[in-house]
DNA sequence: TACCTGATATACAAAAATAGATGAACAGGA
DNA sequence: TCCTGTTCATCTATTTTTGTATATCAGGTA
């Protein structure tokens, strides 16, 4: 049992080896050498006085002792990547590095046109975009500012309600003049729809106000909003996506715009401690005013 | 500016050198010597490409910069101690460091006696008692569990409601011999009454179920609820206290037992994370049992 | 079977980080 | 005023860490 605490460094290189699966790997990972390497986890084992990894000429394979360590780790990288996002933006003006977290669909089809705009305002600012619906991605430090679509109930954080995205089923002109388009909701059944892979909130919402759904069976199942919308353009099928994304394609029909319409709650959310940093102020209120403009405000 | 990452360890110099003052003072603290940490700082600095201290006889200056990046460094220095923790408590069994949140009434009036049986089970157990009111340090792993007076909303907690500890007006009977006691409630401000210096969410509770509370002045105001037990029992006035811990000292007696009634809602919390982990689970578990007993259920 | 490519482990030399000692600057107290 | 205790900066010797080169092992392929 030792008694000092373990280099800082040192939970780095066992994190980077339990992704890269290897001494060696992590060592290119990192810059370092294979034996640098061996000889951090060596020593981090010796510390904390079990084996974290049982080596093999392939590689080496986490304990189970590494594994439930290896969430502690991530987070652990997690904050040290958001120190330094907040040491490059130090020196006053808008810059830096700014990390965004977003869904698929709004950061591919929906921010790229803000982000450039804020991109060429403010030169200096470096935009990481990490696209996933991990609502906790804020807390962990993941990500500097989020666009999410249920409202954060933390009070750390600061949350900007934008409004409702309008969501409709749509189809490509295409699949109708093949299969004919619905006439009553009913219908739907004996359609090809798309829908979603595994139960969400979101699915919960739309079921709320569409009984109907829940004796739909999809014939394609996607969790990827991004993927349903693809599905969407080439035809497949009805499926749900944003009235915005669908209007851009003049092949696109919305289908029972009366029976059928979804307001998808949006938030941009920050931490409070970042409240006062220029990157992300910029960065923040450019993504309330893109988005409020986004949907017609 | 540097194109490799610093090493995690100088953000641990960087921080302690923060809360030390010196360099000398942290050098003492790590067990390292003053010219290995200035050249930490200064090698952090070069790296990150701005000044973070301003060097003087007396000690380091923080800078602006400075300032900014600590609650990064902190977050970063619990979650290392959060690894610390979850890897002693490794190899099955309870044992291993558990540290508890709790505020400074339940931790030192309530809690000891349930640790020490706890302890006594479970040898092997180390326990770290953290006494804060803040709400936050589950999710910044400041704390493995802890007991709380408002239901956190974040869904990665896993959350066990205990129920209401009953709060009551108290007061000594020496005080009350010396200055009679209340009829009414109105008496209440005509009497020497112990209060809270800040408005809290607690505060506002109570005022809504009883106005009156409103017109008080108190003349003994202290956030502190162990500061406003201490001042009962010394006979300083009147105060609000758990009904349970009044009702250990004979000389302290209830008033208004009926007009004044206020259930504390308790709830024990853990991060999802940590259900797996006996020495979580086994402390979690204990808590609960006890808390549970002590509101006498 | 022989060979190639990946892996880890080890030995030893090179590089880097550290400790130790010393000096200068400043603050507070006798 | 001088003394004492503190600070940081600098120089040098030493220790520690790292890199290089090499040995060894496992698995896939001709």
């Amino acid at each position: 049992m030792n008694r000092t605490e373990p280099s800082w460094d040192f939970y780095r290189t066992f994190l980077t080896v339990l992704q890269e699966g290897s001494l060696s790997a992590a060592a290119r990972e990192l810059g370092l050498t294979q034996p640098t390497i061996g000889r951090h986890i060596d020593a981090l084992e010796a510390s904390i006085g079990f084996q974290l990894f049982i080596r093999s000429p392939q590689g080496l394979i986490p304990t189970e002792a590494a594994v439930d360590l290896r969430p502690h780790a991530e987070q652990l990288a997690a904050n040290a990547a958001a120190l330094l996002r907040a040491a490059t933006g130090q020196g006053g003006g808008v810059r830096g590095t700014v990390r965004i977290s977003a869904s698929e669909v709004i950061g591919i089809e929906v921010l790229p046109p803000m982000l450039t705009a804020l991109s060429e305002r403010h030169p200096d600012l470096v935009i990481e975009l990490s696209l996933s619906d991990a609502v906790e991605d804020l807390l962990r430090q993941e990500a500097d500012i989020a666009v999410r679509m249920v409202e954060p109930q933390q009070d750390a954080l600061i949350t900007r309600r934008i409004g409702g995205i309008p969501l409709g089923l749509h189809a490509h002109r295409r699949y109708l003049d093949k299969h004919g388009a619905p006439d009553k909701l009913e219908d739907l059944l004996d359609h090809r729809t798309i829908g979603f892979d595994r139960e969400s909130a979101f699915v919960r919402a739309i079921r709320k106000r569409v009984p109907l759904i829940e004796l739909m069976r999809p014939s394609l199942r996607a969790d990827s909003n991004l993927a349903q919308l693809a599905a969407i353009r080439a035809g497949f099928g009805i499926g749900v996506c944003q009235v915005e994304l669908a209007r851009r394609d003049p092949e696109i029909v919305r289908l029972f715009e009366k029976e059928f319409a979804l307001p998808l709650e949006t938030f941009v959310v920050m931490h409070e401690n970042l409240k006062t940093t220029p990157r992300c102020r910029a960065t923040f209120d450019a993504l309330v005013e893109g988005l409020l403009a986004y949907i017609g405000r």
